[in-house]
This record gives C-alpha cells, structure tokens and sequence, in this order.
RNA sequence: GGGGGCGUGGUGUAGCCUGGUUUAACACACUGGCCUGUCAAGCCAGAGAUCGCGGGUUCAAAUCCCGUCGCUCCCGCCA
C-alpha cells in the first residue's frame, strides 16, 4: 500500500483501484467531479489526486442515497463501500479505473463547495487572470495537477543526479546587496538601517562563486531568481533556476556533466536522448539562424547573397553593402504563392525587429521569376541567387539588407514565424543544442559603453584574451548555453578566478576603481585568498518544464505565478501598506 | 516607454464593420422536476447579463468617437 494514501479517513486513492481490487472494503476521500442522478440510481465521480473512480449510491442503501441526492460537484466526500466489477455492457474504456465501480455503503459529506467559478475539466478554456484568482481550482483540474507533478519529478531527477556526483546543495541568502550590471533589483528596504536597502537576488551567482573559494568544490541549488523586468510568456519576476557550480573544471567537463544530467532527466520521463548535444558557435548560430538560441528542428537557413547581389545595380541592397551592411536571405519553401498582402504582413512583421523592408522573389509553379526587384538583376544574378537559396517552383525568397545584426535577426524571427506558420516544426522531438563561444562584450549604444554578453565574471577565452584593450569586441568567453528547441533553458561559464583580471573586466565594463570596490570588493577580497579556478551552469527549470510539458507559458508550470503587470489575482499583491509599517522603514510615498 | 489583440449572464462565444424588429442570442454551468447503468447522461421547466469603466456624437449606442482600466502577445528591457 502506497504510504501516501492510507489515513485514517482513507484506505485507498480512488484513483488508482482497478479490478484486482474488486470484493475489497474501501473507505475513499476525494472532490465530487460530476454526479449523475438517474433518479433511482447515482452516480458519483470521486476525484482525487490520482483519477477519478465512479460512485454509484443504490436506493438500497437509504442512507447513502439521501445524501447522494443532495451532493453537488466539488464536494468534499468519504466514501465506504465495496469495489465491484461493472455489469457487463457499463465499462467506460477512457478511464483507468473503468471497470470497476464502488457500491457505496456509507457516503458522508466532509465539506460543501460554492459552484465554481469555472469548470474543473481538462480542457478548460476561461480568462486566464480567473484562473489565476482561483487558482486552487485550477490546480484541481489534471494538466495543471500533472504538470507540477511533472516538475517535481524532474527536480527529484535533478537532485538525486547531482548528490550522487558529489553536489552539495548549499542555500544562499535572499536579503542580498544589490550590484551594478544585469537586470533591475527588487529591492527590500532595511529596518534597522534608514535608507538602506537589501535586493532579492537575480541569481545567487556572488554566492556560488564565493563558495567556490570556501571549497565546496561542487555545488547546487535549486534557486528562487528576482528580476524586476517586464514579464513574457516565459519570463516571471520570480523564478527558479537549477544553479551549479564546480571547481577545478573546464568547459568540457561542465557540458558533458549538463548531458548526463539531461539524460537521466528524460530516462526519469520515459524518453532516450541522444547525447553529446551538438554545438555550435555563436556566429555561426547567428550566421545561420539569426538567433543565440535556434529552434534546429527544422531547416530554413539564413544565407548570405551580398556577395551575389553587390553592385548589381540594385541602389538600396548596394547602399547597405556598401555602408557595411550584409543582403541576407530565406527561402520559404511552398510559399509561391503567397499572394502580395500576404507578404505585406511578413513585411510588417520584419519591421518589428528594425528591418526596412523585405525583398521578395516568387518562382512560380511554372518556374517564371516574379518579383519587384528581379528587373535590377541580369539573369546571371538571378540563376546565382535561386541556386544559392536552393529555390525550386512555388518557392518564396525572401531579403532583407541592413546591418548584419538586423538582417540576421528580423530573417531569424521570420524564419521561425513562417516555421510555425507552415507547421514544419516536429513537435515530438526535443534537440538540444549547445551555443559556444559568445563574445565577451557587446557595446550598448545608449549608455556608450561595453556590457557583459553574459555577466562580468566571465572568463575570457585564452585564445583571444590579447585583444582584450584594443578590440575588446573581438574577445569571446569561456561562455556556453544549452538551447533546446529554440528556448534558452540554460547558460553558464568558466568564471575569472584572479582579482586582477576580474579588476580589468570590471574597468573594462567602465566601473570606476571606487565602484568596483565598493560594489564587488567582497568578491575580488575573496579571490586573494585562494580561488580556485571553476565554473558553473544555470538552468530555467520553469522554461525546462514548460517544454517538457509542452506548454507555452512558464505560467501554466508555475503553482503561482504573477500576471503580465507583476501581480497576483489570488492575494491581491502588490498591495498598499499601512503609514506605520512606511514609517518604520524610513520610507515615505511619493 | 511603444505597438497589436481581447473585454457582452457564473463560463465560453454570437451580435459591433453597415446604430433602430433585440424583449441582447446560443452552448456549457446553475436551480427545480422526471428518470435504475450513466460517465460530455437524457428529457421538461426556470433563474441569470443594461454589453469593463467614464465621457462624447445622435431622436436613438453593446454597436460610432475620445479617454481610461484590466488581461494578453510582442518590441524595448531581461549581465
């Protein structure tokens, strides 16, 4: 008998009986799901966490059937009786436990419920800031039981595969000091000190390395995030990441660790995963993809035509080149026949990530060349073009020329837009793919300074370290992320361990002498003790999940999570507080 | 900070573009009744919304206009 079901008000999960359990004497506990009253006969489907079972209260039996007259869904029942066979003819083949019935000789009412607010069915379709408000409800209903059954799972998976490779699990603190770099704080204001403030962690990133110089040697944490940023679909303000740090590792070790570690994940789920990952650069993601975080399972690769095109006469596609720009392409298989409003939208749709305009060329069914700009080009020009995008008839080309990062980037969204559009996207597989060598910079044209691609604790990679001062940009980092159909679920480093080179990054980055001590001072007092050279990785397990539960919201994985303007339809946060709690923080509104 | 979508009984939608035969319709849920093999039970009857909110146009507004609020998707932002 599962330990988890017997108690006193029970001795069986109605959810999981089946026939072998037929002529036995239960006692179940459960939520009414639906009642069937056939006037002389009820029927009753008792849920609970496991399933749901069918009560079925005779006449026979006063007692049982008076209150079974009188019980409505969502009740909170006890249920004695006997397991029985169904009469033959009655099985319901959809339900594991649809042969068996429970002839109910005691039925007692545990607790009333309202009517809900919504159904509590599998395939609900209500207003989601409703579920959210009664979210208790919505848990009831089995995809959201399932998917945070799902998340435990893999956390258990995650945890015993990191304790039996020697992890210790270290807690960090939540009431932290807030640092320069990286996302905005939320921010805890202090008692005890007027106008000082604690911050909620963005990743216990400080902590872990830190403790990397304690010498935990291998650590892991399954930790709560705070980033006070606008929210999506799969970001939330607070969210939790399987944080890990080694010491006396390379790169190599670390990945090959993550794999493992993904393995038995999905062994723990049923599934064979192939591993090692494939990997790929950063310039090539982005050549190839437009994206640091390519969705492989189909194809549809950029390609670069400046080459073909320059100086074909073409002003705005030589203007661009000329300007340093690159001509990138797609070609759009099957969609010849898009007529031109439909390319209108693709054109709108580009726009949103900064390009201009979208070149398009058509090959018809009968191979003509229909296009709005193919009357610039030699017929040369445009053979090189259809060969080099591999177009066949009823294919859609389609350009944009711009600076390479918007060619790449609006044609990387397009491409994965017409991906789903076209349902070329293999939805049962799951590919991972490693992303290596990032730049260790990128330069931020608002503030006019260099930024950490990934956080300055990065290490810079040996081979390009003497580029440091003069093309800062050209550096690439020690820096890799684990991408799994076109979702970022994981990012990491080989860290600096020594004082001066995490003092240059620093300045590097633009902080003054007094900013670094002042800031990171703690950090770089503890590298003269001793560091040990290490690294680490950080997984979303929220968006892990979500894939793994094939959701599109981390939201619909999380038990409860905030609305897109960061509150909580159940509690009613964020809420005012009273002056006196204001006064006692220092703080005073607006 | 910006752009798009949505907001009509408890829930999901229709109606809105083209204002008036609409007493705001339909399905599910709900309430009462009938019914002994249903499992999306069935049948009969019933209750329930002044159309997110505010203002404007008009003889007349769910419908048109302006503003505002909420939810959502995206851009920016998220080392």
């Amino acid at each position: 008998m599962d330990k988890s079901i017997r108690h006193s008000r029970r001795t069986h999960s109605g959810g999981l009986l089946n026939d072998c359990n037929v002529g036995e004497k239960v006692t179940l506990a459960g939520w009414v799901n639906r009642r069937r009253d056939h006037g002389g006969l009820i029927f009753i489907d008792l849920r609970d966490r496991n399933g749901v079972v069918q009560v079925a209260a005779d006449p026979k039996n006063k007692e049982a059937f008076k209150i079974a007259e009188k019980i409505r869904d969502e009740y909170v029942l006890s249920v004695e009786g006997e397991v029985s066979l169904r009469p033959e003819g009655t099985e319901n083949p959809n339900l594991p436990t649809g042969k068996i019935e429970v002839i109910a000789s005691r039925i007692s009412v545990l607790n009333v419920a309202k009517t809900p607010p919504f159904e509590i069915v599998d395939d609900l379709n209500v207003d989601e800031n409703l579920r959210l408000k009664y979210r208790y409800l919505d848990i009831r209903r089995k995809p959201m039981l399932d998917s945070l059954k799902l998340r435990h799972q893999v956390v258990t998976t995650v945890r015993n595969f990191l304790n039996d490779y020697g992890f210790i699990e270290v807690e960090t603190p939540f009431l932290t000091k807030s640092t320069p770099e990286g996302a905005r704080d939320y921010l805890v204001p202090s008692r005890v000190h007027p106008d000082h403030f604690y911050a909620l962690p963005q990743s216990p990133q400080l902590f872990k390395q830190i403790l990397m110089v304690s010498g935990i040697e291998r650590y892991y944490q399954l930790a709560r995030c705070f980033r006070d940023e606008d929210l999506r679909a799969d970001r939330q303000p607070e969210h939790t990441q399987i944080d890990m740090e080694m010491s006396f590792v390379e790169q190599d070790d670390i990945l090959s660790l993550v794999e493992e570690m993904m393995k038995r994940v999905f062994e723990s789920l049923g599934m064979n995963l192939e591993i090692p990952f494939e990997r790929l650069n950063y310039d090539e993601a982005m050549e190839k993809y437009g994206s640091d975080k390519p969705d492989v399972r189909f194809g549809m690769e950029l390609v670069d035509v400046s080459k073909i095109v320059i100086n074909s006469g073409f002003k705005v596609f030589d203007n661009v080149i000329e300007s340093g720009g690159v001509v990138k392409g797609i070609n759009a298989k099957g969609c010849g026949k898009f007529s031109r409003s439909q390319i209108d939208v693709l054109t709108k749709f580009v726009s949103v990530y900064g390009a201009k305009g979208l070149a398009w060329i058509q090959v018809t069914e009968d191979g003509e060349i229909k296009s709005p700009i193919s009357k610039f080009f030699s017929k040369e020009t445009i053979d090189s073009i259809t060969k080099t995008l591999d177009a066949n008839s009823g294919d859609l080309l389609l350009f944009v020329a711009d600076k390479k990062e918007i060619a790449c980037e609006s044609l990387g969204q397009l491409r994965l837009h017409l991906a789903k559009e076209m349902d070329l996207i293999d939805k049962t597989t799951y590919k991972f793919l490693w992303i290596v060598d990032f730049p260790m910079f990128e330069y931020d044209e608002n503030e006019k300074r260099h930024k950490a691609h990934h956080h300055p604790f990065t290490s810079p990679n040996e081979k390009t370290i003497s580029l440091l001062d003069k093309e800062p940009l050209f550096v690439k980092a020690n820096a890799y992320d684990l991408v799994l159909n076109g979702v970022e679920v994981g990012g990491g480093s080989i860290r600096i361990h020594s004082q001066d080179l995490q003092r240059k990054i620093f300045s590097l980055l633009g902080l003054s002498e007094i900013d670094i001590n002042e800031k990171f001072g703690f950090l770089i007092e503890a590298f003269q003790y001793g560091a040990p050279p290490h690294g680490g990785i950080a997984f979303g397990l929220d968006r892990l999940i979500m894939l793994l539960a094939k959701k599109d919201t981390i939201r619909d994985v999380m038990a409860f999570p905030k609305t897109q303007t960061a509150t909580c339809p159940l509690t009613g946060a964020p809420d005012k507080v009273t002056d006196k709690q204001l006064r006692e923080l220092h703080i005073r509104v607006k």
